[in-house]
DNA sequence: GGAACGATTGAT
DNA sequence: TCAATCGTTCCT
């Protein structure tokens, strides 16, 4: 569908964003993680885009026994072991896929989880995928970021400076107030403060 | 081969 | 507060 609207919203959006360098991923979690608060994460999907900015993240390393990759490499964990700058993505509870960026250098089984966007494109697309039109309810939770997005496992594994998903960096460093806090819906290293959201932001989970 | 569980969500 | 729902992991 050719639609002028939505391609003038793109090139509105995409004015103050660029793919970052490999470098930019290439940092442990915990620093990487508050670092993607206010990037914007945009897929392709269908020739039209859905687009948002990240407002609440959390990082997961290997040495943390809430971590996937805790225990080592396995068949769903594998993409949590490239080098940052990917995606992983993994089913929960048999139902919602949970969006990841994979950090540090290859091997080190790192990611950032992405718990929520501000949307910014794509919006009527979202609304459908989510079948609810509450703006706050699109985006704000990884399983409904996921599902807003038409993000699924066939996802996994994918480079974030490609062409179907990509995570774009702002050119001016804004100030964004971050709070930091202890992660959500984990049993193990519950006190950890690994969780970073956009400072009353009306788009953060719970 | 089988059981237990989970980085969640939405309805009651 | 609780059910939904299934792939992965780990144990036998």
């Amino acid at each position: 569908m050719y639609d002028i609207q939505s391609l003038q919203n793109r090139r509105r959006i995409l004015r103050n964003f660029s793919i970052p360098p490999v470098e930019f991923f290439s940092r442990s979690a915990e620093i990487l993680a508050p670092e993607l608060i206010g990037c914007l994460l945009t897929k392709r999907t269908c020739g039209r885009f859905v687009s948002g900015i990240i407002v609440e993240t959390e990082a997961y390393t290997e040495d943390d026994p809430a971590s996937h990759s805790f225990r080592g490499r396995t068949v769903r964990n594998r993409s949590m072991f490239k080098r940052g700058g990917f995606s992983y993505v993994y089913l929960i509870y048999g139902i919602h896929n949970c969006f990841n960026v994979t950090s540090g250098i290859r091997d080190s089984g790192e990611a950032v989880l992405i718990r929520a966007v501000k949307p910014a494109e794509g919006i009527d697309i979202m609304i459908t995928n989510r079948s609810t039109d509450r703006l706050e309810d699109l985006c704000s939770g990884p399983g409904r970021l996921a599902q807003a997005f038409g993000i699924d496992r066939e996802h996994d594994g994918l480079s974030l400076r490609g062409a179907e998903i990509q995570l774009l960096r702002p050119d001016t460093a804004s100030k964004i107030d971050i709070c930091v806090s202890t992660r959500i819906g984990i049993k193990k290293g519950v006190d950890l403060k690994r969780r970073f959201a956009h400072m009353k932001s009306r788009w953060v989970s719970v």
